[in-house]
DNA sequence: GATGTTGCTGCAATGCGTTGCAATAACGGC
DNA sequence: GCCGTTATTGCAACGCATTGCAGCAACATC
């Protein structure tokens, strides 16, 4: 780790080390609100914009992915998951992953339609679940 | 409008005429804070927290869409155009839409595989467009 | 036109995230 | 171990968006 940085002509840090041992910790998503919090639970004096710009630093070497939730949130999620894209029910809140065959087929056709290049870990898709498309209706969505 | 309103219990006031106003002469896609911006030059005293809650009002009344732009802010645009997703490039910053039928790939696919009904108008995808794909490296996204 | 009901507004506070800038401290070299 | 360079930090201010609450005013009724 330090010695990607490094490498980079970056610095290792002790806010940046901090940063990283929450990192390893944690699995699935987290808000960035939610990694400012533990960062400040091993070390009350950390601050925000510190968090952020280091998030901004460790996703440039690849070390982390980011995207926005349905109400448009940061989402962070640590690799190296498979790159895989995101599912939100906009009713119950579940949340599920889209593996990158599943999305292969839009992947696919932006690619060769347009040329695009899809950032997969990007992705957040919003509608309802089975579960949810026949309730009622469900609480609003952001 | 007025009587869209009505028929559901709601109230037609001269803040909720200001923002249909100012969203009637609105094309293509829009973050809050313009829309907010626009209000205040109709009428300079426009509250932000009432633009927003009308703009809510006015989505469930299936008036606006809002999905969430690259940096996660909210995004409206008016109805009725065709549903559609949006496309942004993380480099050059340029944005298209994505039609239904480009999209009906992953949308009829998480459909059938998972019972989940996709809010097309929600979606969002982020990568590097076909000019912007082969150049050294863009400005960061957020 | 007056009155009651209750949906809305204004306001203030809060939360998440970003930015500019001066001071600090990693790091490489001696 | 000391020094200079410059990447980072801390801080303060700002921007976007949301929420709680008390007072206001649209609307239906009479």
């Amino acid at each position: 780790m330090r010695e990607r940085l490094h490498a980079r002509g970056l610095r290792w840090t002790p806010q940046r080390r901090a940063l990283v041992t929450v990192l390893s910790q944690t699995r699935g998503h987290v808000t960035g609100a939610v990694l400012v919090e533990r960062c400040r639970e091993q070390d009350p004096s950390t601050i925000p914009s510190t968090v952020y710009r280091t998030l901004e630093v460790l996703e440039e070497l690849g070390i982390v992915r980011h995207g926005h939730g349905p109400d448009g949130h940061q989402q962070y999620h640590v690799l190296p998951d498979a790159e895989h894209g995101h599912l939100h029910c906009r009713a119950c809140g579940g949340a599920w992953e889209i593996s990158a065959e599943e999305a292969s087929s839009i992947v696919a056709a932006l690619e060769s339609a347009r040329g695009f290049t899809v950032d997969l870990s990007h992705v957040t898709i919003v509608g309802r679940c089975r579960d949810c498309r026949s309730a009622p209706r469900g609480p609003g969505g952001s």
